[in-house]
DNA sequence: ACTATATTTTGTTAATTAGCTAAATACCGT
DNA sequence: ACGGTATTTAGCTAATTAACAAAATATAGT
């Protein structure tokens, strides 16, 4: 779980994420998309991969990346949950500022 | 946005954040839970401010930090928009059909 | 003004990171 | 086997980061 908010920390490995919404890519169409060279972004799918928050599949000589949904909800929705946000139903509580007895 | 994700990235900012949850606590009552040097802390403490995950408030000579739950809503929300993880709804699997993120 | 407490700032170090170019690897077609 | 395309690995550098100890700052009480 830590590799993967290390991984999000990254806006272009966002921005991965984020194509990859759309269906699998190889790694020269997300290179495309970005203005760096091309081992930068393998090392960015490096990452991505070692958070398993992407998978990879060889075709011939391309290699596919394919966004793991799953892993991404997993963690989203597991700091939620320990932050307290989202799914439960309870109230916004937002204590005052108060100073702590002894 | 980005600082949000910058701050999340470390295990020991995200713990900050957790015990924040159940009020404002002081520099020094969340330095007890950790095993790291104040200044250290304080490094944390600045991050957080900087993403604008938490506030603070002078009370005399201790400082309170208070969890800022709104931006940590947003930044995560944003971040599952801008991926089609659906709080309410299936994630769409067909391109075109889910409108971007704001 | 002095002392004690709480926290931050400064200065330093070691580790990590993101970026690059050049070279290596893997696969395909001929 | 050779040449071309796609991608990664290796090797490097500059910037950032997380950690610490020591010093500085801020406030309260005496």
């Amino acid at each position: 779980m830590n590799r993967v908010f290390k991984a999000l920390a990254d806006p272009s490995r966002r921005r991965i994420l984020q194509l990859l919404r759309e269906g699998p890519l190889s790694a020269g169409d997300i290179a495309r998309h970005f203005d760096l060279a091309k081992p930068t972004l393998s090392g960015h799918f490096a990452v991505l991969r070692e958070a398993d928050l992407v998978d990879q599949e060889r075709q011939g000589t391309t290699i596919y990346y394919r966004l793991n949904l799953s892993v991404l909800e997993e963690a989203l929705s597991g700091l939620m949950d320990s932050m307290g946000i989202g799914q439960g139903e309870r109230a916004a509580h937002s204590p005052g500022l108060v100073k702590p007895g002894k």
